[in-house]
RNA sequence: GCCGGAGUGGCGGAAUUGGUAGACGCGGCGGAUUCAAAAUCCGCUGGCCGAAAGGUCUUGGGGGUUCAAGUCCCCCCUCCGGUACCA
């Protein structure tokens, strides 16, 4: 406080590199990026496009744009990929950098109920602060190409290519059994021309298992169907479907879930309790392309946990599904009980079977078991575990179950068998009824302990194995035909004789289910559907797009048991003619009433990268000629974004990318060809010794600096330093306006990138951010004279300087291709600690090689250099490779391996002159001395070492 | 439980292909400058032994392969992320 006197005694450096200055020359570079249009990228096809240069697609995960502003982990992806994009400038390419706004979702919408303020105000105030906290950064997207995805513009498209899907239907023959995507008036030109047997679609999940198909699986001529056969017939193919299905129904949020959207029984966002409820939703048939979403994967450059995480999650299992005939009085009734098994190698162990309590079996039970078993308590187990939410049935894994009252009998042995009901079979896997094997799946056993059910091992366990279930490698026993097998030759061995024998055939799983895609909210992309009054469904016309969100006068849901979406509210706006929403099939005057659900947030992003390409298209998503170049081989070059979308928004793209792919809107197999995922930033925080945590104001440190202790101010119990997410609760949220303000953008993105891998966790560490701030008034120091901000430049050039120069570049440039900027930044450091005075044509280097990372001062010091035009288009510096190479290098001289001396020797020594040269030093003689040298590995550059003893 | 990733000085981290472990930054110590401080500049900074030269130990722990291991193999521990009654 006081040492302020003392400042302003002294002289001014009026051109010191302070916050001030820098806060100065970035705005001022920053307006006239802005109004130069700098990073302006021409399309394919306009006047001013070069297309003799290749394409470099580089995109971020656009953010949600939240009242609070950015956060500190939104510009560490962003800097990544604004270096590389200006590196890539700078190589010559043409560069497709955009930014937009992932703008429908929840917090808007709840903080209308609350306000009543209209979601569309406050998320367009967000944007904006959102876009000017992303230009204070100077990250170089082309603003031109900006949308939101609650833009009319943009969301008539998302209508557009849900009807696309709505529209198609998923051929598995196609493409030689790979499965393609075909307009479903084709399926249906093929019905009518009896091309192709009309039936129910035989994958439709909403049929599958429960035996409900109406009409049965084969309908016969399409001529002798009446309008609701063949409707349902057309709809079970479509790859956009409704269903009245159990849904993830979240009380709290008021609307379905996707099945990815529920994490251990609670909402994602959130953290609410799900309940399962029946309801009417539009689904996509996401799992017909499963087989594809999964081999997709092997190509694409991403990171593998990400990969393995996808994989997981479409979960393919192969297996066989196997029919138990079930028993009447101990005789065969002609219905069979059927099942999903990766072990059929065991099915002589298969002594029970249990099927989930929602499958139909159990109803059927329940009516027709009377004697056979206790009707009521199955009945009333039923009951028990359809109330049992999710989170309960995870918390308690003991195994319960109810005999159903009704036999089968195992195709193998031949011997009946009783059947059971568990919740701890899922009726949304295969069949939702398994054969029990209790002596090789420890479930199996734990339920026949439980209920004193007999187990029989069908493979040899090891001699030492003392465990319960064995399920690991053996051969089979007690198994008849297939005793002494191993467990491969066994499965296809049983598989063989089971299809001989038509009791079962080999089966693929997968564990992915088909796509929750309603919501039953306000803030999201009305659906392009209408009914009519018989209740049937209607794709409006394409030329009547888009159907615009009506305004409402309140939004708050209605508290009720039966969930009715907020969109029926729109009363005007949900009843209207046929003709005007353009539904031809339809009596223009007829009423028809629109869809009332909305879309979920991730329709908006599934295709977002696409619209980048030509965002101002008014007839089609996209141009052919843009979609061509700006996709290229491999779609985006570089995608950036956090791993919480491993899953999610990566597998929702992958899927209608695919779907745009087989009907020919892309040409690209996949959207993403490369992914990165940026780290997460952490924040100190302070731990209990019963592991919660205090908010960061509540402690102090009543030790040193070097050693010290955290206590809790209210308490004084000890509190242990530890790396915790950022968070409100915490107080340790930093927010990136301030750090800006304190040193300036240029040193907040090297601070950033400094502070370790990309892709790993870091804690943030306000101490450490000095660092990066020195090195920009070095580098400031270097090229100006702080006194007269002229430049500062030598006439001789230095040939070391030269030399670190042509390093650094090297360095750089390497180290931005394989994303590692902690590593050029340091050799950024290491050039400028040497260097002390720089030409005018050195300096010309240095800045661009540094304009990637800290385009400002870059920017500022090139345009005093009298460059013309700005640094962002400038070339990126050369450097010669032999200035890469030194004279003289040091050799490390090991003998046995460990380092005893140093010889100094040409980069180009051969081996021989190596060892002659190792040999001869003194320390090496002395030490060798009265040993025996029994080998010398010497490696030409690297080292000698002298095996001797 | 299963799947992925990680564990290196006081702290963040580097070591790209098995070849000098600790680049670079922070912090710390010492010095120059200053009436003094800030800022800046210079030097030192993994532990232990030693006055020094040097020695010795050291990349979560234990074993192994190799002339040579942070890096490869086997076993174990801890932390982070994902996932889970998926038959």
């Amino acid at each position: 406080m006081g040492d302020q006197e003392h400042q302003s005694n002294e002289p001014p450096i009026a051109f010191r590199y302070t916050a001030e200055l820098a806060g100065e020359l970035e705005t001022r570079w920053q307006q006239h990026w802005d109004k130069n249009n700098t990073f302006h990228q021409p399309n394919p096809g306009d006047d001013d496009f070069d297309s003799t240069k290749q394409k470099y697609f580089c995109m971020d995960m656009f953010p949600y744009p939240s009242g609070a502003g950015l956060h500190v982990g939104h510009p560490e992806g962003y800097t990544a990929t604004d270096i590389v994009s200006r590196y890539k400038r700078m190589r010559g390419f043409n560069v497709l950098h955009p930014m937009g706004w992932d703008a429908f979702g929840l917090p808007a919408e709840q903080y209308a109920i609350q306000t009543g303020v209209h979601p569309e105000i406050t998320t367009k105030s967000a944007i904006d602060n959102f876009r000017r906290q992303l230009k204070r950064f100077g990250f170089s997207y082309d603003w031109s190409r900006e949308f939101g995805t609650i833009d009319e513009d943009y969301y008539k498209w998302t209508q557009w290519i849900f009807l696309q899907i709505y529209h198609s239907w998923f051929d598995p023959e196609a493409n030689g059994g790979v499965g393609c995507a075909r307009p479903i008036s084709e399926l249906i030109e093929e019905f009518k021309g009896s091309k192709r047997t009309v039936k129910l679609n035989p994958n439709a999940a909403e049929y599958s298992g429960a035996g409900d198909l109406p009409g049965g699986t084969d309908a016969g001529a399409w001529e002798k169907l009446d309008r609701e056969t063949r409707k349902a017939v057309v709809d079970s193919y479509r790859l956009a479907y409704l269903s009245q299905q159990t849904v993830n129904w979240c009380p709290m949020l008021g609307t379905a879930l996707a099945n990815e959207e529920v994490i251990d029984g609670r909402s994602e966002r959130g953290g609410h309790p799900v309940l399962r409820k029946p309801l009417r939703q539009w689904m996509f048939r996401i799992t017909s392309y499963a087989d594809r979403l999964l081999t997709g994967l092997i190509d694409v450059d991403w990171p593998k946990s990400t990969k393995t995480q996808q994989a997981e999650w479409i979960g393919r299992s192969v297996g066989a599904e196997i029919d138990f005939p079930i028993l009447d009085d101990g005789e065969i009734m002609g219905e069979s009980l059927r099942v999903f098994t990766t072990r059929p190698d065991t099915i002589f162990g298969a002594t029970y079977m249990v099927v989930a309590p929602e499958h139909p079996l159990v109803e059927f039970a329940i009516e027709a078991c009377e004697g056979k078993t206790d009707v009521g308590k199955l009945q009333a187990y039923v009951e028990l575990t359809r109330n049992r939410s999710d989170v309960e049935r995870m918390e308690n894994k003991e195994k319960t179950g109810v005999f159903t009252g009704i036999s089968v009998k195992n195709p193998a042995t031949g011997e009946p068998i009783a059947v059971w009901t568990a919740d701890y079979v899922l009726m949304g896997y295969g069949t939702g009824a398994i054969m029990a094997v209790p002596g090789q799946d420890q479930r199996d056993w734990d339920f026949a302990k439980a209920f004193d059910l007999p187990i029989v091992r069908t493979v040899t366990p090891p001699p030492d194995f003392d465990g319960e279930a064995y399920t690991g490698e053996g051969v089979a026993t007690n198994s008849r035909f297939l005793d002494g097998l191993e467990i491969e030759d066994a499965k296809t061995k049983i598989i063989d004789w089971l299809g001989e024998h038509h009791f079962g055939a080999r089966k693929v799983n997968y564990k992915l289910r088909d796509w929750l895609f309603s919501r039953q909210r306000y803030w999201g992309e009305p659906f392009p559907i209408v009914f009519d009054e018989r209740g049937d469904h209607h794709a409006v016309g394409m030329d009547t797009l888009p159907v615009s969100l009506p305004a409402l006068a309140d939004y708050e849901p209605a508290v009720s048991d039966e969930p009715q979406p907020l969109l029926a509210k729109a009363i005007e706006w949900v009843n209207t003619t046929a003709g005007e929403a353009g539904v031809a099939e339809l009596d223009p005057d007829a009423k028809v009433r629109r869809e009332t659900n909305t879309m979920p947030g991730w329709a908006g992003s599934c295709w977002y990268y696409l619209r980048y390409c030509d965002p101002k298209n008014a007839d089609r998503l996209i141009g052919q000629e843009a979609e061509s170049y700006w996709m290229g081989d491999n779609g985006v070059d570089l995608y950036i974004g956090g791993n919480e979308h491993a899953v999610l928004h990566l597998l929702y793209a992958r899927f209608w990318h695919m779907v745009m792919y087989d009907l020919g809107i892309v040409h690209t197999k996949e959207p993403f060809g490369k992914l990165f995922h940026q780290g997460m930033i952490t924040s100190f925080a302070y731990q209990r010794s019963d592991k919660s945590l205090v908010p960061i104001d509540q402690v102090e440190n009543r030790g040193t600096e070097e050693n010290p202790e955290f206590v809790e101010t209210a308490t004084g119990e000890a509190v242990k330093n530890i790396t915790a997410k950022m968070s409100k609760s915490l107080k340790n949220v930093i927010n990136p306006d301030d750090v800006i303000a304190e040193y300036g953008a240029d040193t907040f993105r090297l601070y950033e990138m400094y502070m370790g891998p990309l892709e790993a966790t870091k804690p943030w560490n306000t101490r450490d951010i000095i660092g990066l701030y020195r090195l920009m008034q070095k580098i400031w120091r270097l090229c100006i004279d702080e006194a007269t901000g002229e430049l500062r430049v030598t006439q001789a050039a230095d040939d070391q300087v030269e030399k670190q120069l042509h390093r650094m570049i090297a360095k750089v440039g390497e180290d931005i291709d394989r994303l590692c900027f902690n590593t050029a930044i340091a050799a950024v450091f290491e050039f400028v600690n040497t260097a002390k005075s720089l030409t005018e044509d050195q300096m010309d280097r240095f800045v661009r090689t540094i304009a990637p990372m800290t385009p400002h001062v870059a920017e500022e010091i090139y345009a005093k250099l009298a460059r013309p035009g700005s640094i962002t288009h400038a070339d990126w510096p050369d450097f010669d490779d032999e200035m890469l190479i030194d004279d003289e290098i040091e050799i490390p001289v090991q003998i046995m391996g460990k380092l005893r001396s140093k010889i100094y020797a040409s980069p180009a020594a051969n081996a021989k002159e190596l060892e002659e040269a190792a040999l001869a030093d003194e320390r090496i003689k002395e030490l060798i001395a009265g040993k025996t040298v029994r080998k010398i590995v010497v490696v030409p550059g690297r080292l000698v070492n002298i095996v001797a003893n």
